[in-house]
RNA sequence: CGGAGCGUAGCGCAGCCCGGUAGCGCAUCUGCUUUGGGAGCAGAGGGUCGCAGGUUCAAAUCCUGCCGCUCCGACCA
């Protein structure tokens, strides 16, 4: 079933006998909220057929996504708010890293791959286009020329270095099997960085960088994302990691030491012009590595039988450094100190902003729904008028409504005429941290509900209480 | 890319073998009764049966081709 949650009177038209503007979207300087009347949330109480896995399954029943194609999703309101915050949190980490954000085309010319001589090698995943003038196109799945193109056209000295550029971009691979929904789409957004130095210490710094921004950006989406050796893959190079985070339902097994899931994330006064070389020791030292480069023996060697975890888990990022492999056959080279001309040494990092969603979901869930972090989540809260119509509740429920609001706290407002059971059952699924239950009982000794979705718990509060709560 | 399936109402499915006016549940709409964990009764609307061709008096059903999607495996952020 598919219930389109929209009753009432036309958006559009503000009736005449009206005495307040009925505003069905408040958006504050610091808030964003909505009527669920006014909204558009697709839920489905019935799982579709073709999902396989709980976040896939349970973002089609959340109304957050719709598959137009094999791996290609629309992404509707409520999944969309979930992507943006995914990918603001990422943009402040990495500018907070120094990392600088452009933004370039998904369309590329061949012949800037095949000047890296990757446009054969790329095979069938990469998707090629052909345009009016039978020019060759192709739809990047990663921008390591480009950006190395950008770079050449304008940096010429070792003094404008480091650099590191980044951007959020839509990709596509033309995956043979695309599956697992947002987790293995073809097209999928994605945060990529460039970093460029004048050697490879140097470069070795900018990883470093890269490694620290990358552990705080996924501990504040409520993620432990641990860092594991990795092959380097088609991209080449000699030093790379994936920031993986358990989950049951990962794609490829994982063997690490427990201690890594309790070392210290760094703050935000963490300064990045400082040494981070103790940082990234300490969080290499653990071992942690997934099956295709796991080593048994030195895992039993390394960590006592009660430390060793063997599970699975989803990769979120990974980072590479690759040296020269792109600045010497593109001819990106910068003068040296020395007045010699040297090819730069690079590295790229990546974090799947798309995936993310998926992968929060897959550690996140219960039986009844989603349960998103704070730092994620579509709204703050949700705001369940039990009986829609009844002068008291609306009375209260339109008061928390805007108050909370005025405070700058996201609220998707339930003011629909559903019965009460089914507005418990829409907002577990789509999971909010918080909710506000008011209803005609509790209104009788000046109370509300307030549960805490991530564990349950629930306690009734006075309106101001809830205020206090929500908005200290 | 190997193997296996599936396309019938918004969603989940039956009907297909054995050809004969397209059905069920949920959802939607109307009315009444309900109202703190996915309500009940009564009524209503909604489908080029994936597309194209063929066989036939007659095709959702049989035949051929194509398209789309899913699952297992190999592969991958």
């Amino acid at each position: 079933m598919q219930q389109l949650v929209r009753k009432g009177t036309n958006p559009l038209v503000i009736p005449e006998s009206s005495t307040f503007t009925r505003s069905s979207f408040i958006a504050t300087n610091r808030s964003q909220s909505m009527r669920l009347s006014r909204y558009f949330l697709p839920i489905l109480r019935e799982t579709p057929k073709e999902s396989e896995i709980v976040s896939h399954r349970l973002m089609l029943r959340a109304g957050m996504l719709r598959q137009e194609a094999a791996g290609i999703y629309a992404w509707l309101p409520l999944g969309f708010r979930v992507l943006k915050k995914i990918e603001q949190i990422v943009r402040e980490e990495m500018n907070r890293a120094g990392a600088v954000e452009l933004l370039m085309p998904t369309l590329q010319l061949a012949d800037l791959w095949r000047e890296s001589e990757r446009y054969e090698a790329y095979g069938p995943e990469m998707l090629r286009i052909q345009d009016r003038h039978k020019r060759e196109l192709l739809y990047g799945p990663t921008n390591e020329e480009m950006i190395t193109e950008i770079f050449r056209a304008y940096v010429r000295s070792y003094k404008n270095l480091p650099l590191n550029l980044y951007h959020i971009q839509w990709k596509f691979r033309d995956e043979q099997r695309p599956r697992f929904g947002v987790m293995r789409g073809r097209e999928f957004l994605m945060k990529d960085a460039y970093s460029f130095d004048i050697d490879e210490a140097g470069a070795r710094l900018s990883y470093n960088r890269m490694f620290v921004a990358y552990l705080r950006t996924f501990a504040r989406m409520g993620l432990k994302a641990i860092p594991m050796r990795a092959e380097t893959g088609p991209i080449g190079g000699d030093l790379s990691h994936e920031f993986i985070i358990l989950a049951e339902t990962g794609e490829s097994g994982v063997y690490c030491n427990k201690d890594v899931l309790n070392l210290p994330v760094p703050g935000e006064d963490i300064d990045y012009n400082g040494d981070l070389t103790p940082i990234v020791r300490e969080w290499t030292a653990p071992y942690a590595a997934t099956e295709d480069v796991h080593d048994a023996t030195r895992f039993e060697r390394e960590v006592p039988a009660e430390k060793r975890i063997h599970t699975r888990g989803i990769e979120v990022g990974q980072i590479f450094y690759f040296g020269t492999k792109y600045s010497v056959p593109m001819k990106a080279t910068v003068t040296g100190p020395d007045g010699a001309e040297k090819p730069i040494h690079g590295g790229s990092y990546g974090v799947g902003v798309s995936r993310l969603v998926g992968a929060i979901i897959e550690a996140s869930h219960d039986e009844a729904g989603i349960k998103w972090p704070e730092a994620v989540a579509p709204f703050k809260v949700g705001l369940l008028n039990l009986k829609q119509g009844d002068s008291a509740t609306d009375a209260a429920c339109e008061k928390l409504y805007r108050e909370l609001n005025t405070r700058g706290v996201d609220v998707l407002y339930d003011d629909t005429d559903e019965r009460a059971g089914a507005k418990f059952a829409s907002m577990d699924l789509i999971g909010l941290p918080w909710q506000v239950i008011v209803g005609p009982k509790g209104l009788a000794d000046g109370k509300v509900e307030l549960k805490r979705r991530s564990d349950g718990s629930r306690e009734n509060v006075s309106p101001a209480d809830v205020l206090a709560r929500l908005a200290p």
